[in-house]
DNA sequence: CAAATAGTGTCTCTAAGACAATATCAC
DNA sequence: GTGATATTGTCTTAGAGACACTATTTG
């Protein structure tokens, strides 16, 4: 039956209206925080980036940075494409975190934007981000419970704060979503965004094997729990960490130096063996 | 500033190229089979809603149910609107499982679609679907490992059955994605959209409150394992599981009766106090 | 040697799995 | 009583958390 070619060749989408989509990158860095001492070691923070719009709508609020879906690539591309252009590194890995469509959610008309969380380790030093004039910034990120169940989402950087109220509403098969309740100075339904992402980015962080992708190919034992305990906000006992996570990694025959105390032994991850 | 009333009256979305947006439902039930004996119980079982295709493209084969988005809805109102015109039942909760966005995966345009899990439970009897014509009917799923690390997708409706063939290639952040090895019967990539909708299905199903959405408000817990047991496609010591799921549910003082064997307590989930 | 981190040993407690045994109904 | 499922009890083992202790480097 050549109908088929026939039909598809008079096929016509129609003039429906159709919305604009996005990808929007919830996108996070692990760095390291000198401390002055030369011997006590940096302390791993969990930060986000965020641009400053200079346009309407929202002029002067922060939001995240994304862009528009071209014909002929995928969500996934253009999220990774959007996100190297703001970082300037190559996420390793993106995950989604759904798409947000409230028919409202953007002034400027039927824009529905898929979010993504990238995380990016401290070795990938993004040098060139955030320094174009000022309008991108890391933030630290604080996410912590509030007052009547609300969570409180504070974004620092130098002297900006920006402090978001969002609610867990539903959390149907174990993803959470949000509400707003103080957008503070972030754009569009940013704060929901990225209240889910790092919900969503917490709940996978407990599996070690996220984790690997955030650090160097080799690193020590502290190096992987401080990733961990700078994700999910906790803060746990060496000696436990360090008997949980033995039967993911393999020793390697490296030692760090330099440091004004006892070197570490640096691990790799442990591959599993092709079945 | 009133330049932003002025703005987003002046603001054109352009004629950029916009594709089209739809949902698919993976809408799925359980459903209890009866076995002759009758003091033997009813066997759980998962099935899978699928629409034959009348007109091209892919006709002749088996489709997801799903719909365009239209202007003025959320995606999920989208879901939830054709789901109930599919299955005539309202579902309990949906779950995105992505936005499946190759540019080619609908040979009529440029057509993206978000998927979602519905999971209707043995009480919600959807008498009224699939019974339109025979075009939409229950299949019985059966999703396992198969040769060289492949799995399996078999779908099984009386004489008909269909089989696919997918790899998990990566699982970024805990949530796997699938390519097609071989589709099948199946349309359009809607062999990997089940895929991915039964392993995420899957992975929330561990928790027990999700397993509560789709089970009466009584319930026995030997009906509750088998919930668990036929979304995982696994089998467990009661003994154990009861002690597992003790501390999620409460009893009340009521009794099954009738079967040939001796009478099962009815439990119902325990809510969590509001703090 | 002192400061600081790296790394080990051991105890307890909990949860999961295996398996055996008892209870109760419809016919 | 018989067949079927419901329910309880116990043993073992694996893993998480608490905590005290030892080891090694740089200045």
């Amino acid at each position: 039956m050549s109908d088929e070619k026939t039909f598809l060749q008079q096929y016509d989408q129609g003039d429906y209206e159709r919305p604009s989509v996005t990808a929007d990158i919830v996108a996070f860095k692990l760095s390291g925080e000198d401390s002055g001492n030369y011997r006590r070691n940096v302390q791993t923070k969990l930060s986000l980036l965020l641009i400053k719009r200079n346009g309407h709508p929202y002029r002067g609020c922060w939001a995240l940075p994304g862009g528009f879906l071209n014909p002929g690539e995928t969500i996934e591309q253009c999220a990774l494409r959007e996100a190297e252009e703001e970082t300037a590194v190559k996420p390793v890995s993106l995950m989604s975190i759904g798409l947000f469509s409230e028919p409202n959610r953007d002034p400027r008309g039927w824009i529905i934007s898929n979010a993504f969380v990238s995380v990016m380790g401290a070795v990938d030093v993004p040098q060139h981000a955030g320094d174009d004039a000022g309008d991108a910034q890391w933030f630290d990120v604080l996410f912590e419970p509030g007052e009547n169940g609300d969570d409180v989402l504070t974004l620092s950087c130098g002297e900006i704060t920006l402090r978001a109220v969002v609610h867990e509403d539903s959390s149907a098969f174990g993803m959470s979503s949000f509400s707003i309740k103080d957008s503070g100075q972030l754009a569009f339904d940013h704060a929901k965004i990225i209240a889910k992402a790092l919900s969503a980015l917490r709940s996978s962080a407990r599996d070690f094997e996220v984790i690997f992708d955030f650090l160097p190919e080799k690193f020590t034992l502290t190096e992987l729990q401080n990733v961990q305990e700078a994700i999910l906000n906790i803060s746990l006992q060496p000696a436990n960490f360090r008997r949980k996570v033995a039967g993911y990694v393999e020793e390697t025959d490296e030692y760090t130096s330099g440091a004004g105390h006892r070197p570490a032994k640096l691990y790799k991850r442990k591959r599993e063996e092709v079945r």
